[in-house]
RNA sequence: GCCUCUGUGGCUUAGCGGUAUAGCGGCUGAUUCGUAAUCAGCAGGUCGGGGGUUCAAAUCCCCCCGGAGGCUCCA
């Protein structure tokens, strides 16, 4: 059976002509009408027949379910052919039809509009998530067979359903874990001890547990640090970035298209919005409905990216590409990708609605030379989050593949584990749902045991087909690529927030939070004792090869101290007669210091030069972007 | 989208039917200071917006608009 769930505002229908196969009805059938009802459009299919009772168990005990969650009193059954191409007989489905209503009348208001009739009918959509669900009921014993993914897009205002009203199927997934000796555990089964992080992970995914008590601990930090608040002038998930904000995100963003450079990558620009008419464009967000922002531009309908996809793919589909070009590589540092997430989904800089994502693709000759890609990227995707200052223990991988994928390459999977030295999580289908056969994410597990995906790769073996992207290859014929998606770091907003989650819980741990020396945005501050050290402080400032700052303003040194280990500074060095007098500083390092331990240190402005010079190596360097004086800094917050 | 909670000066916040609290920050003055908050003074609010109940509303009720959490979703 074919179940479509819509909890609506109404409905409503009328008889208009009888078919063939119509059921016999009295007058007050013609018509029906049902306020704040859950309706339940149904196709009874040929599998049905061989079990009507258990069809109609399951039927009831799907409506049941959702009626609750809804809080619907009301059901209407609505019998409709055109969810299945494979229908019963029609008197199998009446008899299915009249078992559901039988069953459920006892504790709802049930209608049932009648079969096997031409019926017109308008139906309001509430659009909440659980109003549109869909639901595909087996018979015992008798496989699922998913349907094809039609989408349905929902109207802003009063919906009417028609004709094109089809199910969305979901895909069905088989979890395990795979360990790094290429075993595949069942994840009821799997002893999690020394995981926990992972048995955090695989609950979020499969239970679904999330229920939180408190707020992420990251949204106090991006505010109190002055990274980045709410915009109420904009829409939800929309940040405002304060200048230290914009530092770290610039230093990031360039980390990134360096790495990308240094694998072959080509950087390009391509447009925010595009054309919701456009034909390729459309097929492509067919499959991802509702789930961009739509703009009106004139009498064009528009809509926001949400990846660079779009652009890469459309400026591929113009190139000519010869084989001894692949892989071939360009990345966008897209700021912004937009999508519309659903408002109880928005928290600090975990999601957005408007989002920094590297976005790179890799077209490839083929498979092999696409599996080879996926390998030298997972392992690229690693390097990189490490040198952000997330390390493999700080995340969990997820690879997520087809069944026959895995078949063929069974030793490749394993050696994703092996690479990263523990235990992964495996979503299997058996049929290809998406666009990709094979990707991995590694998912970062924060203080509140909440998961995002960081970093990805993807293989793609649709799109080139759709965009009618080309390669000649050594015959001379033109042939369709294997394409990677890859964000080498994912959203760097998100990256933010992973670094602030993790020094979180190192506060909680008793730990001393602070950023990767490269992302702090005052590396050093210097603190003067009084205003007769000013000239000292400059001095040493100056001989600073990084971000430095000095305060200048009239409190006492402890206050200042007090400040300086609040904005996490790594270096900070006082400055009084004793400076003066011995040429030598007093550094307290962060990175050594317990709670209400700092750990000082003298040394000569030189050698603190040199350690943050080589602490910072090869990382990208942008100068301070504030008043050097604390003085006549403004406050943000 | 739905459910729950929430909205008091730039920020954090007390008050929850009877003339609006305090701290931080800001400004002014004093202090020139050795490692987690120097002292004093001043300015700053039609208590998110609109409507209603009441002699009286920040406080109770209704509608709207923000914000947070949950549900759901997550290429």
């Amino acid at each position: 059976m074919q179940l479509l769930l819509i909890h609506s505002d109404y409905i409503e229908y009328e008889v208009k002509k009888s078919t063939p196969v119509a059921e016999e009805i009295e007058e007050s059938f013609r018509t029906g009408r049902l306020e704040e009802a859950l309706t339940a459009f149904m196709a009874v299919e040929k599998a049905d027949e061989s079990d009507v009772d258990d069809i109609i168990n399951k039927a009831v005990g799907e409506i049941r379910n959702v009626a609750g969650q809804v809080k619907a009193a009301n059901v209407m059954l609505y019998p409709y052919a055109h969810l299945s191409s494979d229908l019963s007989s029609p008197k199998v489905a009446v008899a299915v039809l009249k078992g559901v209503e039988k069953a459920l009348s006892g504790d709802y208001n049930v209608k049932r509009a009648p079969f096997g009739w031409y019926k017109a009918f308008r139906i309001s959509c509430k659009g909440h998530p659980l109003s549109e669900l869909s639901r595909s009921i087996v018979p015992q014993g008798k496989p699922a067979v998913c349907a094809e993914p039609v989408v349905c897009i929902p109207e802003e205002k009063e919906e009417v359903v028609s004709e094109a009203l089809k199910a969305e199927s979901t895909a069905k997934s088989y979890w395990h874990i795979l360990t790094p000796d290429g075993q595949l555990h069942s994840t009821e089964d799997f002893d999690f001890t020394g995981h926990e992080n992972l048995k955090k992970f695989v609950n979020y995914e499969i239970s679904k547990q999330r229920a939180v008590e408190r707020a992420p601990p990251h949204v106090e930090l991006m505010r109190r640090l002055e990274i980045a608040d709410y915009e109420p002038g904009s829409d939800s998930g929309n940040m405002r970035f304060y200048p230290k904000g914009r530092l770290i995100k610039s230093l990031l963003e360039n980390f990134v298209l360096e790495e990308s450079y240094k694998v072959g990558a080509m950087e390009v620009e391509t447009p925010l919005m595009y054309d919701m008419e456009h034909p390729t464009l459309k097929k492509y967000l067919d499959r991802f409905p509702a789930r961009q922002y739509s703009i009106e531009s004139d009498k064009r309908h528009m809509f926001l990216r949400f990846a660079a996809c779009f652009g890469q793919f459309l400026m591929n589909h113009d190139m000519t590409i010869s084989y001894k070009s692949l892989p071939l590589k360009m990345i966008e540092m897209t700021r912004y990708s937009f999508r519309k997430e659903q408002r109880g989904e928005l928290v600090g800089l975990r999601r957005l609605r408007a989002f920094t994502m590297p976005d790179m693709h890799s077209l490839c000759t083929d498979m092999q030379q696409a599996v080879e890609q996926f390998d030298a990227q997972y392992n690229m995707c690693i390097s990189v989050l490490d040198k952000v200052g997330i390390k493999v223990d700080d995340f969990e991988v997820a690879v997520r593949f087809t069944r026959d994928f895995y078949n063929d390459n069974k030793d490749f999977i394993t050696n994703l584990a092996k690479t990263v030295k523990k235990p992964v999580l495996v979503e299997m289908w058996d049929t290809r749902f998406f666009y990709f056969v094979l990707k991995f994410e590694f998912n970062f597990v924060d203080a509140l045991a909440k998961a995002s995906a960081l970093s990805t790769v993807q293989i793609d073996v649709e799109n080139a087909e759709r965009y009618g992207i080309n390669y000649i290859d050594t015959d001379g014929v033109a042939k369709k690529p294997v394409i990677l998606h890859c964000s080498p770091s994912g959203a760097i907003e998100r990256c933010i927030y992973g670094l602030l989650e993790k020094e979180a819980m190192r506060t909680e741990n008793g730990g001393v939070p602070m950023l990767p020396v490269w992302l702090s945005p005052t590396q050093v501050r210097v603190i003067p004792i009084s205003d007769k050290h000013m000239e000292f402080a400059q001095q040493i400032a100056d001989q600073l090869q990084c971000r430095v700052d000095i305060d200048d303003r009239e409190d006492t040194v402890g206050k200042k101290v007090r400040e300086a280990a609040r904005e996490w500074i790594p270096y900070v060095v006082v400055i009084g007669d004793k400076e003066a007098e011995t040429g030598n500083i007093n550094v307290t390092i962060r990175a050594e210091s317990q709670p209400e331990k700092p750990k000082k240190v003298e040394m000569t402005a030189e050698q603190l030069n040199a350690r943050i010079l080589s602490e910072t190596e090869g990382m990208p360097y942008k100068g301070l972007p504030l008043a050097k004086m604390l003085s006549v800094r403004p406050k943000f917050l």
